[in-house]
DNA sequence: AAGCATAACATTAACGTTAATGCTCTTGAC
DNA sequence: GTCAAGAGCATTAACGTTAATGTTATGCTT
């Protein structure tokens, strides 16, 4: 059996038939527009109500032009970073007259690539991005589409467009001086790729902290895992750290340095009192188990705000020049600082 | 400066014009109809690959009556429960022709609403809703509308609708016997709220495995939170069970034995050792961070392909008569049975 | 009383696509 | 040489809505 076109819907044009009006004022008195009696308006939209319309935005949106529909584009789903900011996000949105359309990239740039292609080919008015390690085609598409875009948590300084980033150096700054004050003398900072923006202002607030409390080169180390050619496993690494001397990690994000303390705990040859350890993201304030990790993190809600409002703006006036919003973070100690003190 | 219309985007005509064939022969070649000379077919997409052109959905699913869209409507994005389900639904579709449309309920029956009439008005192909504490007015509005719709995780026994959900009565089972193995003998069953479907299997199973230990009904115990006038806290809670001698917790999901977890930690007078705790749904697997509970849960990727297939079914044969999927869910001993021994 | 503004509706023409036919020319069979 | 079949393209008419004008009838001004 062939699928019916899932049963002939109501349209306007049904309920001008039934009221004996025409279409468009049918639909002016759905749409609330004025120069329609408001005894007539109320009953057409009683008549529409006891018919079951419900109004075809394919139709509206491709008359009208526009869709009401914004695109958020994540990583993934089931990371809590995003998952907590595009539920800010929708919070914003709530009482507004826009839609969220919510695409995964899986942080891989084909999959972004096709995520972008969707939204163009869905019209939607706006795109909020969250790019990946490389996004200039994901971007190129969306320029060339003319589709408003804000990018949100990373920052491609080559291209000019409006950005809402988490301030990236202040952060890993203070969470670096916080493993510093703790007593951390031999400074490791551990990440799992190198490439993204992220990476890169993270490292320079680690560099400056360290600069700026007079640790010597000689007892910094930055261990970048997937660029390494040796290919260590993390608890070999940690083994390696921990003999040389180093008292204290700041891993790049929060979930990462789960793994860290993870594998700290199931190593044989490895103790909680080993490192100080430290995070990004201060994912911990969103979880409903407290995991004791020392974190740097901005108001998502806040964040959220800010994207949303930048993405407004641009939907208002696509020509404007290009904004970027800095973040403020907030350091937070859980005691990771300190193990076992 | 009024939102200029996004810039004239190219349509079917543009590329018409251009190659000087008809919008219909130019429809044909990049939809990769047979009835198009390769040599036309293959010139044709060249001229829309240069020209920038991208289709647009809104005019071609109006037209066709199908946009290749299926909605999931979740609680919160910010659950990891739902992320990881949805991301293995994404998986699942992934090499499929449909895209995914995700709208959140918040958990809350007038949201949800929102949620439906906006699908229904987006015209996706089909739907799977993981429902609230109440969703028979959306899905009467679903029904209405006679579109495709699979329940997920929550069974509306009253309603004949195609449903996949986990085996909560197996799973409750398994999971009290384990902390009666463990040396449970009274033992109390946490939850913050008694109305959804999941709760009165869990409790069933709860009762059925303490029937078989032969547990007397003194030595159990069922709290639910939110429904107790007294509203005690929850290391209150805790301290009047362990006066009274129970020694096993099953708490109706992990999220919520988290933070029973933590509260045990934080409060005086309680200590690791006085319960033998354990969840269910077994997020533990999809966790950075290893919290050591013991959970029980099922295959979700399994159970997204499940949903999924029921759904194109149902797309295929709206008419077919409704089935239900039960999947099996297994047991994963983390320790949290026999804390501190 | 003529003229004009306004309220309250109707008419018409898109938006960009796809489905259903229609048409023409070539090819091959007999 | 005729005819049938098919390849390869074109024409036409929707899909359901909204925007831009039209059209009346009514009331008010002067």
């Amino acid at each position: 059996m062939a699928h019916q076109p899932s049963a002939k819907r109501v349209t306007l044009q049904d309920i001008a038939r039934e009221t004996g009006y025409s279409v468009n004022t049918v639909s002016h008195a759905l749409r609330r527009k004025d120069d329609i009696a408001p005894k007539t308006a109320e009953h057409i939209r009683q008549v529409a109500r006891q018919m079951g319309y419900t109004v075809n935005l394919l139709a509206s949106s491709l008359r009208s032009g526009r869709t009401r529909v914004l695109a958020i584009i994540i990583g993934n789903i089931s990371n809590p970073y995003f998952g907590i900011l595009t539920d800010y996000i929708q919070d914003v949105m709530a009482n507004q007259k826009y839609k969220l359309m919510i695409m995964c990239s899986r942080e891989d740039p084909q999959t972004e690539l096709d995520a972008v292609r969707s939204v163009i080919a869905s019209r939607v008015d706006g795109v909020l991005l969250f790019p990946t390690a490389d996004s200039t085609s994901a971007i190129r598409l969306l320029r060339e589409a003319r589709i408003p875009l804000v990018l949100m948590a990373r920052n491609l300084e080559a291209c000019e467009i409006d950005c809402v980033v988490a301030d990236e150096i202040a952060g890993a700054r203070m969470v670096t001086q916080h493993l510093i004050e703790a007593g951390g003398r031999r400074l490791a900072m551990l990440s799992n790729h190198d490439v993204v923006y992220s990476f890169q202002k993270r490292l320079e607030g680690f560099h400056r902290a360290c600069d700026e409390a007079g640790i010597p080169e000689t007892q910094r180390r930055v261990c970048v895992f997937d660029q390494d050619e040796a290919a260590l496993s993390l608890p070999q690494r940690l083994l390696n750290l921990k003999r040389e001397g180093f008292d204290s990690l700041f891993v790049f994000c929060d979930e990462e340095a789960w793994h860290v303390i993870d594998a700290i705990h199931k190593t044989n040859g490895l103790e909680a009192s080993d490192f100080r350890i430290a995070g990004f993201d201060n994912l911990g304030a969103w979880l409903s188990y407290p995991i004791p990790l020392c974190s740097v993190g901005c108001d998502y809600e806040d964040m959220a705000r800010q994207g949303l409002s930048l993405l407004r703006s641009r939907i208002h006036d696509y020509d404007r020049p290009p904004q970027r919003v800095v973040c403020p973070v907030q350091l937070v100690c859980r005691g990771s600082c300190r193990p076992g003190r």
